[in-house]
DNA sequence: CGTTAATTTGAGACCATTCAATTTCGGTGG
DNA sequence: CCACCGAAATTGAATGGTCTCAAATTAACG
């Protein structure tokens, strides 16, 4: 059953994890929902919003971003499925960023009273949303480290790898290469820099025979380069985590 | 009884952002603990250990940081009294990052299990627990932002303005001023800058009469110009939170 | 009151930006 | 299936914000 019910990867997801009861499994899978399929680049919550409902992404890729003033952007984190994309929502009443979906992608949208009900009466479930939460804090400090200090090559290697061991981890791979979606000019708004200096940086990845992109594909043909000139070091991920 | 207590001016906390009972309150404020003093740079947490407590932050600064392998070191946070500066170290096993105490200060600190057990069984207090990691998380979303986005300037500017409404909010002023022990070092490390660049751009806010910065404590003298050059919005805080 | 930490100053170098302009790619309609 | 179109990627050259590397000055602390 969970492998019909658009739930059931996140179940998978989190029992990895620890184990979850078949009543929490069936309590989780029970949750109310609504599908939502977005076009590229729209809107799934915008900053300053009340919001009531909490989103997991389940096709296609999307990302979190603020805007500055000037209209400048900063992407805060990019999304593949089975990960929650507002989670924080659930106990915050006020979006403090926008989500905008990547390409065509769908979510299951859950409102968030039903999800803190669960949360409440499911120990391991709330234990299971809380790490998720834990986890993306981890990674915004991580990031916090990417634009703050190190250097163009090293930002986007960086973001690079942390993409392919997450995308690994839902099994997403199709032999050795990633369906890669996000522009130059996403990367360029994640790691704090140009679009034109992402380009030339990218450009010197592939000259030195570090990555393949193109054609919204990624491949990593140095695994052992690419993250030493990331300085990538796994453990901010918390895959085995408790 | 709170105002002796070490935990009391955490408990007040909370309680400002929703009603604890009274069972909550003595539950807290049972918690077993120990109390832990540092001197200035001392690591109150490793990245890479295990850890087995939360401290809570009751007189002082602390600090948390990343360092890069080639000696680099990005600070993520700044702490204030009546937080905690590891609290996500409860359900995630590894510490992720260093936590350095930043001039002398004490700490509570309370063995995971007793404080897993208290959220377990206190729905409010693990609200207040859980948002607390939320903005936490928030927190260092706005920090991608600054060090991602914004010139030197603003940088500095904004993480002045945060840092204020924070001291505010658990009553840190002396008047018009604060206590501020962070070194021009600091704060270079905290922006992504360098500590020379942090000295000049310090020099020129105070040039243009927006801040008084010396003998460890600050002055803001003019905070709409402030938190205008700083492009500061205070959402992010999240200091109503539900 | 000595000694170390922290702040300040100067000048030159460099990484990344800006601003266009051009080329290529991906999708669409005829 | 090919021509077309807007989006995305690429290129060039000049500018500029921040860094680097010392060295000097001032403040903090025992």
């Amino acid at each position: 059953m969970s492998d019909v019910h658009p739930l059931g990867p996140l179940a998978r997801r989190w029992s990895k994890r620890s184990a979850l009861s078949a009543d929490d499994r069936a309590a989780l899978l029970a949750l109310p929902y609504t599908r939502r399929t977005f076009g590229k680049d729209a809107y799934v919550v915008r900053e300053g919003e009340q919001t009531t409902e909490c989103s997991v992404l389940l096709q296609g890729m999307a990302f979190r971003q603020k805007l500055l003033r000037d209209g400048a952007r900063q992407i805060i984190s990019f999304h593949i499925p089975t990960e929650f994309v507002d989670l924080q929502n659930g106990l915050l009443g006020t979006a403090d960023h926008s989500v905008q979906s990547l390409n065509r992608s769908v979510f299951a949208a859950v409102p968030c009273s039903a999800l803190m009900d669960l949360a409440d009466s499911r120990p391991a479930i709330r234990a299971a949303m809380w790490i998720d939460t834990l986890i993306d804090s981890s990674i915004f400090r991580e990031w916090v480290v990417n634009v703050g200090r190190r250097d163009s090559r090293a930002r986007i290697a960086h973001l690079l790898c942390e993409l392919v061991v997450r995308l690994k981890s839902i099994g997403a791979e199709n032999g050795t290469m990633f369906d890669f979606p996000v522009t130059q000019e996403q990367l360029a708004d994640a790691t704090g820099l140009t679009s034109v200096h992402t380009n030339r940086t990218l450009q010197s990845l592939r000259r030195e025979g570090l990555i393949q992109l193109n054609a919204r594909s990624l491949t990593v043909l140095d695994w052992e380069g690419l993250s030493a000139i990331g300085d990538f070091d796994e453990l901010y991920l918390h895959h085995a985590a408790a």
